[in-house]
DNA sequence: AGATGTCCCTGGAAGC
DNA sequence: TGCTTCCAGGGACATC
């Protein structure tokens, strides 16, 4: 699944290709999560600025307002000057002087949407509540600990908010948590200065080697088995409930929060 | 207002 | 073998 190292490594697949074409059209396939809020033929003749990211979303800013573009859990997109005929899961497509923009997303849970400006209704509604990037300067480790002792969910699922940071995905959130030796059903606001210190290192960390690694593709692991995606061979605890920590042995434990699934191992994560 | 639960959707795996 | 059920994921939204 497409998380921020991917929606980044997208990026920049494509972006500085785009940035200066002009739209000839736009073609839709079945419904993303939310309409595209406009009249796809009024997007014609607009100019592409520039694309960039924040959080998981890319925005494509154009001469007149902006596209939002969310790759959901399935979504990938390609861009070429010529792409083969679209299939059943190619669900938005902006064909540009440039190229064709094409977005594949099987389990629609991705969206394009368009805004006038990042102050439209929609823009804030979507980017307004996103915390700090994480691989940004903002993203400051003694502000992380404060912002952490104001909230008493467990760390786990703060993480995974993404209001305080953004792009600490599932995977992540379990990777970066066992890094610092922190178990994941700990409150936030129970997290030492100095655990939030070394987890602040530990996002940073687990975030930088994905991106470092990005060119391969991060794939659902119940669907990977045998597959060579890289996180498959660094996960020291994801995915891996009653296999032996990399670390002690211990077996990892696999538990439910939120209705999502987190791993750990109950001997490296005490507390 | 913060925390928690629900839902969107599809394909693949597991269970019968 | 073929059917049904379950599960994965991000995040907006409803509810407590």
């Amino acid at each position: 699944m497409p998380e921020l190292p991917e929606v980044e490594v997208t990026r920049r697949g494509f972006a500085d290709r785009l940035a200066g074409a002009r739209v000839l059209g736009v073609e839709l396939g079945k419904p993303l999560r939310w309409p595209l809020g406009v009249d796809p033929r009024s997007l014609v003749d607009r100019a592409v600025k520039v694309v960039t990211r924040r959080g998981k979303y890319l925005l494509i800013h154009l001469d007149e307002g902006l596209l939002l573009l969310h790759l959901g859990m399935s979504g990938s997109l390609q861009f070429a000057e010529r792409l083969p005929p679209r299939d059943v899961h190619d669900h938005f497509e902006l064909d540009t002087t440039r190229g064709r923009l094409r977005l594949h997303d099987p389990r629609r849970f991705g969206a394009v949407v368009y805004a006038d400006t990042l102050d439209a209704p929609v823009a804030r509604k979507l980017l307004g509540g996103l915390g700090v990037e994480p691989l940004e300067a903002g993203f400051d480790p003694h502000r992380f600990h404060a912002a952490l002792q104001q909230r008493r969910a467990s760390i786990k699922q703060v993480l995974l908010a993404g209001d305080i940071v953004v792009g600490v995905g599932n995977i992540y959130a379990s990777e970066a948590l066992f890094m610092a030796g922190i178990r994941p059903t700990l409150r936030a606001d129970r997290v030492s200065r100095p655990r939030a210190l070394r987890l602040h290192a530990a996002i940073v960390q687990v975030l930088q080697k994905a991106l470092a690694l990005g060119g391969s593709t991060l794939r659902d692991f119940s669907s990977a088995q045998g597959e060579s995606g890289y996180f498959q061979l660094d996960a020291m605890v994801y995915g891996r409930e009653g296999q032996p920590c990399r670390v002690c042995g211990s077996p990892i434990k696999g538990i439910r929060q939120g209705q999502r699934s987190t791993f750990y191992c109950p001997q490296c994560q005490k507390r």
